[in-house]
DNA sequence: CTATTGATCAACCGATCGGTTGATTACAAC
DNA sequence: GTTGTAATCAACCGATCGGTTGATCAATAG
């Protein structure tokens, strides 16, 4: 559905997000299109700060601009939002799956009843038990 | 279910993936454990290189360690992968629907269709933007 | 004990990042 | 035209990033 990003495309989305500020504005654009000013008012950062952070955010494919007048409304671009998902949900599936092999194998190496291969998804916090 | 991960620690996570060499751990990880060594193998850098990658994906929360012997083997930590896609999927849904309801603004206004490529999934969670 | 292996620590270097200020472009209103 | 507004461009600066090399720590093998 949405294309695997290439890696440098990824690279910069990832980069992209990596940025309190990049996902505050996100976030407010996921509410609809907004300008640069009414982007920049919340924070206390500079108008060409800010500025540059779209094109940070533009760059990675994240936004797009269209142009009103002297304004330039920035929207957002789910689509690169969906791909980066996609790549983490990828790996996060697999890395569940082999876990679960795991499980498998060990409980029946040992046959003690310490293993919960049913689909609850567990996603269970690694323990040390490295003395 | 997840936490919503700290804006620091979303920091470090976005960043930690927003490069290749570390994406490619993160999939090798994603398969099973493994030793740094066995991670530094199929790149051109040094061992130490790849060793202050791992250290950037753990201080990321990304991968834990054990020890073994001399060894400290790798394991990847799904959890902050899925806080990740949390964070993404938030705002991608909250997009989604308020352009369905400009969609239908538009659609009782106009009747112009918009130039938005029909992505169906309908969710109907009502929420807010934080950071 | 010494030698070897696995991995990290420490110092350094060039490139990039996030921010600033000042000048400049693009368009609208008068 | 001139003025005003929205936004970008350009140069600069300190901090961080990704990489290197060399030394060091930790644990096993002989």
């Amino acid at each position: 559905m949405v294309d695997p990003l290439a890696d440098e495309r990824l690279d910069r989305a990832f980069l992209a997000l990596a940025d309190p500020v990049r996902r505050r504005i996100v976030a407010r654009l996921s509410r609809g299109p907004a300008t640069v000013n009414e982007l920049a008012a919340p924070f206390d950062i500079s108008k060409q700060a800010v500025s540059k952070h779209i094109q940070v955010l533009e760059h990675a494919g994240l936004v797009t601009r269209s142009r009103d007048a002297q304004r330039r409304p920035v929207h957002l671009d789910a689509a690169t939002l969906e791909a980066l998902t996609a790549w983490i949900d990828r790996y996060r599936l697999i890395h569940e799956q082999s876990f679960r092999a795991l499980d498998a194998v060990l409980a029946a190496q040992a046959g003690t009843a310490t293993n919960q291969q049913d689909d609850t998804r567990t996603q269970q916090t690694e323990q040390e038990a490295g003395s």
